[in-house]
DNA sequence: CCTTCTTAGTTTCAAAGTCAGACGATGTAC
DNA sequence: GTACATCGTCTGACTTTGAAACTAAGAAGG
């Protein structure tokens, strides 16, 4: 390619150093940190090359050396460490719950340096949302004083399916205003900077692989509980989406043949039963007044016995549905978040309970269930950790080379 | 380099030019005829390189030219398509079931070109079934004049969950004499080829993939509804395997909560309801005399009315089974095969209204439900496909470069 | 304190690979 | 036959690479 005048924009020599570069970033961002020796090993290069690549990402700005942490008892000459230079890139984060929009200003490492939260009808009034995100991500931007360029994405998380390839909405009966929308196009072009959007639940597992407590396991299944229950599922390392982008619609599983009527039009849907709503409305009618999901929590607290016994039969009705999905996917762990996951043990046990009741033993033997660490943050944090999965791939140069798997 | 006569057996500077003709070959593979045009822009190479990496390929027996297939009404110079040579490797197909092995042998573009069916009573004798299938593998050897050293390896697919990491196999309860066994490597130290084992549906969604149904599509879920019920899943061109190798045991669903007691100690699992064993076992309850599976076969075929509902009722049960896999994992396609496939619309007619019945339109409106092409070869092809899968790097060189992904 | 040993990182240099662009080849359109 | 379009190869310049030599920095031991 050429620019204007038909001169030669360098551009194109190509692959190979890239790929050098690429490979070195993506194990620093993987390990934290690593010695030109570890960079060595795990990304295939030789001692030159790695010198060399390294040497260049320095003067860059990209990663910075740190005083060797003199591990051990060792020999010979200790390493010099390298990480990424947390200030050599940031990442918005956006979590659009349904009462709230979250922001947040990530460095390139993951810490949060900026974050505020507004209470907003999020179901009603998607352009307000939207204006009130788009207008945190300046005002983040003015006050850490961080030049738009240095900002390498958005990364939007909202809670409910996104269409993959077109990046549409599918909030039928659960957010109006948002039906069809496509989120990502807005704020791209009202912030000038790329845009991912992604649904809550796989934002929290991005989250909780990447920060939180699926580090160590490549097949993690996160079932958030809220108004609407989604699942956010990562086989073999990698975010299972689906087709169109709709996979982890947890909710919409039958659980009971004959419930009730689901806003989908099936009966008995999961979401019918163990959304902190349905539990919320399952006391409003016994009590005979209004029951807050905010409320139940309290009562939760207090060992209500009609609140206890509605949650435990949530968690059951959970267990039931995740048990399809654990013989499916035979997953490693099992993470549940969401307002309900607040209730902690007095859910989990059921679901264990019904995990076991209905799995075979090769499935749940080794299985475990446990609650989001992170919670509160996850999404957001998640969203954000979106665009920093590839950080490596921008800043390892101009130059796109096929996104193949070696 | 590719000067005429700059033979140069330069035998390991590594991991560059191994990349382009990895890349090169992936895309042969995958695309079956290319010109090097093509390649130029599936592999991200420049045409000299392309050229130059082609003219090695074509000098190794790897890759052979067509005459121009003189396609539509072209401009400029024809291209001259290129293809991988068949007989440049050679991959064994084991197909384990449960009354038969079968051997196949299979070029390197996927062609049988020799096949040998044995009956044999597996489930009760696995060393007799491995020597057969050893033998056989001489035999096809011998046979067709094959090197040892031009096969590749042999893929065996087996009608049992087989664990990920030590190969073994969990064929509680329904392969007795094959619990515990390795096959793998009882198959390597007898043959001294390269073996990979998986389970049977796993072959066969491969198989789909590479030949059959599912080409076009990269989320696809194969159910094999045999002596045990199993799924083969394909998510985003993936195969999922899950944490253990134990993904799509759909067998030991749930989808009765009071039903029949399973061999696997739960009760109402789809196993005991919708595999050809259990509809049999049905219609031999109510006849009052046994009823094989290949029985069954016939009765439906006669249209006797006992045996179509017992056929309906699995089909209905199967498709409960699978809207949960559906919410999940948002699938393109969905494919049946096994015994019980044969019975056609019967079965997937029942199977889409339950499923329609309990899934939201989103995933079920552009979902295919179909039974396998290729059936009763698909277990076997698919077995030899993951071979062929990873002939690209076998073929590519003998330097391994780190299976990093770009 | 000095030598020796071990591991980390850099430099050097020849070998090898890639790219851009020039060039030749091979067909259609008119 | 000429113009044109696309395909494929060749050449020279440039970049990257890896082996080995070399320097660095600490520990152990005398």
């Amino acid at each position: 390619m050429s620019g204007p005048d038909g001169r030669r924009e360098a551009e194109a020599p190509v692959n190979l150093r890239r790929l050098g570069r690429l490979r070195t970033l993506q194990a620093l961002t993987e390990a934290g940190e690593l010695s030109r020796t570890d960079l060595m090993h795990r990304t295939g290069l030789s001692r030159a090359t790695v010198s060399s690549v390294v040497y260049d990402l320095i003067g860059e700005g990209l990663v910075c050396e740190h005083a060797a942490p003199n591990g051990g008892v060792k020999l010979g000459r200790p390493p010099v460490t390298l990480s990424l230079e947390p200030g050599a890139g940031y990442a918005f984060g956006v979590d659009i719950g349904h009462d709230h929009v979250r922001t947040i200003l990530s460095d390139l490492v993951g810490a949060v340096i900026w974050d505020r939260s507004i209470d907003i009808d999020v179901d009603d009034s998607a352009a307000d949302t939207i204006t009130a995100a788009v207008s945190s991500i300046g005002d983040a931007l003015r006050d850490t004083d961080t030049p738009r360029s240095g900002v390498l994405g958005i990364g939007v998380g909202i809670a409910c399916p996104v269409e993959r390839r077109t990046g549409q909405l599918r909030a039928e009966g659960i957010m109006p205003s948002w039906v069809g929308r496509k989120p990502g196009d807005e704020f791209a072009s009202r912030t000038e900077l790329r845009v991912q959007v992604i649904n809550d639940a796989n934002a929290c597992v991005l989250a909780e692989r990447r920060y939180g407590a699926a580090q160590i396991w490549d097949d993690v299944v996160y079932v958030r509980l809220s108004a609407g229950i989604g699942a956010g599922i990562v086989c073999d390392g990698q975010m299972l989406l689906g087709h169109d982008g709709l996979a982890g619609e947890l909710g919409h599983v039958t659980v009971e043949p004959n419930g009730t009527v689901c806003r989908c039009g099936n009966r008995g849907c999961l979401e019918t039963v163990a959304s902190p709503t349905a539990v919320a409305a399952l006391l409003s009618r016994s009590w005979g007044r209004k029951v807050t999901s905010a409320e139940l929590a309290v009562l939760i607290k207090q060992g209500d016995r009609g609140a206890v016994r509605a949650v435990e039969d949530a968690g059951e009705a959970v267990g039931r549905a995740l048990a399809s999905t654990v013989m499916t996917l035979n997953p490693r762990l099992i993470l549940v978040g969401g307002e309900l996951a607040a209730a902690g043990e007095l859910l989990l046990d059921p679901m264990r309970r019904a995990l076991r009741r209905n799995t075979v033993g090769s499935h749940n033997r080794q299985l475990e269930i446990g609650t989001s660490a992170l919670d509160d943050t996850a999404a957001v944090r998640g969203a954000a950790a979106l665009v920093l999965a590839d950080a490596p791939q921008q800043l390892s140069g101009p130059n796109a080379s096929r996104g193949d798997s070696v």
